[in-house]
DNA sequence: GATGAATGAGTGTTCATTCAT
DNA sequence: TATGAATGAACACTCATTCAT
């Protein structure tokens, strides 16, 4: 069995990227006005029948201009995370953090409203990243966690659960802070020290791509597209 | 003359906003799902054609429904500003609150989105209000203002710009409390004062309805609908 | 019994004719563009629902524009037929005059197009007037008649046909002269004078309102809007 | 580069020519009546959708069929030519058959006014053909012109004038000859003879197909279709 | 795999007609 | 009688999806 993907494999991937660049720009461009798949495939300059080749529906398309947004938090994500060792501030800034996008990111939120895919998805942290963070704790004794597995299922099940209830206003913005606090605490963490890792301030939201210096007396972005 | 609405100018109002009521509760009762004008006159249990007697097209009850969600952002705005007495925070804290609502206010983005009419719409104040907050300030002596309705258009554009730029990500966030600075000098209030005003903490985002007690510990919304 | 028209009959006599003078009007200006009842009650400056007490549909309107044109037509027949004295002649300038408009008038053709109402309405003679002129002839001894009132249905009868046939160009043109020299035949009149009768000049086609000189040289309608 | 028209184009071009033929039909048929899409498709045993693959709105397979009345508009007007050798008679006969089938074909204005499209075409000549007659005439010395394309351009206005001044009645039909006769001056014609070719005789309007004999006694139409 | 012609369910919109006031 | 709000059948047009080439 050969994993390797073939040239073929290959071809096809650029071409399905090329079809899901085509969506997501013709979304931003068009400020959210209808777009049909006739105007997808024209963008990319292919055929019309060739949008089924790699979709199965419209939806689809969407899904997949999800999936990259996704990618694009992720990257932020890890461009915050970067720097940070403890596991126990990792993952009080990563959850924070998700909590924070989840509820504000404009781009996922408007595109989720405009693509009617709206409930079906979540902004949040990879799975395994969390599983990840959680068994670094673990293993370096900084947090008293029994199985780890299990312990990253029930924070998983919280955080989506939490997510809903702020986005459906029936949990205050505050439940963020909070949350992260008592994830802190269930991973072993004393109360004052969750107390006051999760008041740290947070990085900004939907970080610019490459601000090298975000002084507070220069509130114009250096970047020049 | 006679500039009492008839009868008939009443019953015209009542289906109008029923249809608009419709409207807006099948947009967020089905998270953005699609929607007919079927749907619409379904909900508000009339005929079709009812529609057209009173909107144009499709999206003149959506421009509708915006109306209403600016309605509904004016009285957070008046919540806010009614304990306010010196012209300098009603300035400072109107411009901050409108500017950030501006960018993060969810309900409006998102509808606009699905709406596809994104870009025609700005979540701003009333133009009135803001000519009365300066007009007040200047008589009272507070602000040296020449020509009240000239400084007014001047911070108008400026606010609608900005809005603007932040949103396309051409300025960063901290703008919208250098924007409030700026007008505020404008206005003859001495630097000093004027950074001081605006680095105040400013009211949360879209504040819940009613809920009397918002202390710290207590992150559940007490609200139950 | 009293036949006199009321005042209220005569009101609802006058509101009738605007309502077809504006259909009228309508369709003419508009150059037979798609013309609601709305537009018609608005040019008529009266309710929508107003046009329901005089006309039961809209084909109504129409069809009572149609009498109008048939008005105008039988005026200009009046009026061509007006110098003429011999019965003879009356019937052969008469006869031909309703065949080559029923084939060429444009506006009632284009308007018969445009109402859908085609094919229903034939623009001809009036029947009391035809049994006039052949009474006239028969009585003066210049027809050979028994029963002038079988003979007229005879005779409208066979216009009928004809007009018909020449429309659907079954029949040729030169079919419209053959006719009127048969029927003329068929009133007694000996086949050289009927020929000769038939080849007479025909005055022109849709006359202009009031051209006081049609002469040669003069090719521009007198008429100055 | 590959002019011929593919397998593709074939198809394609016989389709959009179903469409159009079942339109004419239907209009013809149904006498005016007002006809659907769903109803020409159906006719021309297409699903609904299709028609949009060949027409971007209703109007536009009117406009197709419009062509096809020029068409064979075009081809009558050649069997009327054809035999004619005289440049000079050629453009008197073409000049008055064109400005008296502008005003007078029936199928052509009754198609108009049922379209809606009444105003936005005039049946003429085509303006190659009008250019050739004029060149013809030069070349062989019967005209007296300078610039061919340029008189050519003249007489079109004038053609175009003329045509929409008589269709408004603001000049009478003698105007038709009247033009005629003065195109003829202007191409160097002396006026004796430009007002003998006018006044000769002109072919039967709306010719039909083949009736080899039009004698004086023959009114039926040998055409059995 | 790439293509685009064919398709028809779905939807926005019009408008003749009804009817309560 | 005059009115215009209410109505839904009808229709133009869109577009996701299928499928033969």
């Amino acid at each position: 069995m050969n994993n390797e993907p073939s040239r073929l494999d290959l071809k096809r991937e650029k071409t399905r990227s090329t079809l899901v660049l085509a969506a997501k720009q013709l979304v931003f461009e068009r400020e959210y006005q209808k777009i049909s798949i006739q105007d997808i495939t024209d963008k990319a300059q292919l055929g019309l029948g060739t949008f089924y080749n790699y979709f199965e529906t419209k939806n689809d398309v969407y899904k997949a201009v999800l999936e990259e947004l996704k990618a694009k938090f992720n990257q932020e994500l890890d461009g915050i995370r970067a720097p940070l060792v403890d596991p126990a501030t990792i993952i009080s800034v990563t959850t924070q953090y998700c909590l924070r996008e989840a509820q504000d990111n404009r781009e996922w939120h408007e595109f989720l409203a405009f693509s009617g895919l709206k409930g079906e998805y979540i902004l949040r942290q990879d799975e395994k990243q969390c599983r990840n963070d959680i068994e670094k704790g673990a293993s370096s004794g900084r947090f008293k966690v029994q199985d780890v597995d299990f312990t990253t299922q029930l924070i998983i099940g919280m955080l989506n659960h939490v997510t809903r209830e702020i986005a459906e206003k029936r949990l205050k913005r505050s439940a963020m802070a909070e949350t992260t606090r008592h994830i802190l605490r269930m991973l072993g963490i004393p109360d004052p020290v969750a107390k006051a890792l999760t008041q740290a301030p947070l990085p900004p939201m939907a970080a610019p791509k490459k601000s090298s210096s975000d002084a507070d007396s220069a509130f114009i972005h250096s970047a020049s597209h």
